[in-house]
DNA sequence: TCCAAGTCAATATG
DNA sequence: CATATTGACTTGGA
């Protein structure tokens, strides 16, 4: 049911303001809908897959996705952390009985909800719950019925036997599927879960400035010179590239109001290929850092940064430099690129030299290949010649001062999608509906740190959302 | 196949 | 204990 248009008119009305999250709490009532919110009586009709929750009939959480209007996402998570809290409910608890999801996913989702309008079907889901989970009145009650239970069941267990449970209680959840078997005898092919050096995600984050989407000859080259497995140099591209995102539309929600002006970047502004950084400035204070160490050594925040680049829609382009293949000049001795990455001397100052663990880099033991080691000692492999430099010598745009990071900043802007395509002017709406507007003078706006990044980044977004609506959403976010 | 979006689940932190 | 982070896996689309 991909759409109806219209259709049901009753039905949806009434789900509708089931979900509807202003709050007023009033009536809503009489429901011409069966369902409801509590589901405390039996029926656990399980549909398909295990998934818990809200009972009723199954399938209906989709369908209410469906037809939800839209949803303040930002504004949802805002009060479930809320209501979390001043009931000392754990993100677990709410997670696996309300959400059908684990801690760390809940976590996140509170943490960083993205925008309604760029959340595919499948992701409005826990939005959607929380939603009606905050409307029910008893919501709180009956986790803490849950609570409750699930600390008597603890209990049990550890004192005394085994039996197990299920007495009463309402609302399914059959959670627990012991976990009884055995600890850890066997299998120990418990895979150790790669953890990256802080070095190799420097070198990871260094080598996605240039290149966001790197080819599987450069992913090939990488990994070699972490050596990391290549499918973990393909996944951490991916996530890094989904985490930017979710950043970016962070940003986007969190100002939604005014957001700095200025800004020329006007459409066609090319990508400078620029590396500096430096920055500093201060402006907007905000900590600033003081002295670096100290205890704890800072390592802020910001991370992510700079914008995916994707030119799609033209080919023209040209891009920037990164040269990609075909690089006009550079030439000779084609080389494929090869990024050093960085670490060069950086170093110094602190860190033991750090050996990185143990990475299983060859199962069968026997390591004679030979390279093992060597890796992060300094610079590591590194030259060749690159004479491809032209463009590749970016690696490493400061070091010099003390600690790391900060490398960052270098917004590369996708240079407005060309044409925006056919006119349009939904686009043009939607465009206005970003770019700030009024407000003009402005006087202080402090703050504008990373509003920068987000300036540059609106018209990659706005790319999107355009190309997003081309094609499918038939209904929605028009107005 | 690649990619993006959602998640999981192990670990890190607090 | 709880919450936050993150590499890997799963799903769904071209």
């Amino acid at each position: 049911a991909p759409e109806s248009p219209m259709s049901s008119s009753e039905s949806v009305k009434s789900l509708t303001e089931l979900v509807q999250q202003p709050c007023p709490a009033i009536e809503t009532s009489k429901d011409g809908k069966p369902q409801e919110s509590s589901e405390p009586p039996v029926s656990e009709s399980q549909s398909t897959t295990p998934l818990p929750l809200s009972g009723h009939s199954a399938l209906s959480i989709q369908e209410l996705v469906a037809v939800s209007p839209e949803l303040d996402t930002y504004g949802i998570t805002k009060r479930v952390k809320e209501v979390l809290t001043d009931n000392n409910l754990g993100q677990r608890l709410f997670g696996e009985t309300i959400l059908g999801l684990t801690q760390g996913s809940v976590s996140d989702l509170l943490a960083r909800p993205k925008p309604w309008h760029k959340l595919s079907l499948k992701g409005r889901e826990p939005f959607v719950r929380m939603q009606l989970w905050l409307n029910d009145p008893n919501n709180v009650e009956k986790l803490m019925d849950m609570k409750r239970m699930e600390k008597k069941a603890y209990m049990k267990r550890r004192h005394s036997s085994v039996s197990d449970s299920q007495p009463c209680e309402p609302s399914s959840v059959g959670i627990d599927y012991s976990q009884g078997a055995s600890p850890q005898p066997q299998h120990q092919l418990k895979k150790p879960r790669v953890v990256l050096a802080p070095e190799e995600k420097e070198a990871l984050k260094r080598a996605y400035q240039q290149k966001p989407y790197p080819s599987p000859k450069t992913i090939e080259e990488l990994a070699t010179q972490l050596n990391l497995k290549t499918s973990t140099v393909i996944n951490w591209f991916h996530n890094y590239r989904s985490r930017i995102r979710r950043e970016l539309f962070i940003e986007e929600i969190q100002a939604g109001s005014q957001s700095q002006a200025g800004s020329s970047d006007s459409p066609s502004a090319r990508s400078s290929r620029a590396v500096h950084s430096s920055e500093g400035d201060s402006c907007d204070g905000v900590d600033t850092e003081g002295p670096p160490e100290g205890k704890q050594s800072g390592l802020e925040a910001d991370e992510y940064s700079n914008a995916t680049t994707k030119s799609q829609g033209g080919q023209a382009e040209s891009a920037f430099e990164a040269g990609e293949e075909v690089p006009q000049d550079a030439r000779s001795s084609e080389k494929t690129e090869s990024f050093h990455l960085g670490m060069e001397s950086l170093e110094d100052t602190d860190d033991e030299g750090r050996l990185k663990a143990p990475r299983q880099s060859s199962p069968p033991g026997s390591q004679s290949s030979g390279e093992t080691l060597e890796t992060m000692p300094n610079s590591a492999t590194e030259e060749d010649a690159s004479t491809s430099a032209a463009s590749t010598s970016v690696l490493t745009g400061e070091s010099s001062f003390k600690s790391k990071e900060s490398s960052e900043k270098m917004l590369s802007v996708p240079s407005t999608s060309s044409t925006l395509a056919a006119g349009s002017q939904k686009a043009n709406s939607i465009q206005s509906l970003f770019s700030f507007s009024e407000a003009a003078s402005s006087k202080n706006t402090r703050d504008n740190t990373l509003r920068k990044k987000k300036a540059a980044n609106l018209n990659n977004i706005i790319h999107r959302l355009e190309k997003a609506a081309s094609r499918e959403e038939p209904v929605e976010w028009e107005f």
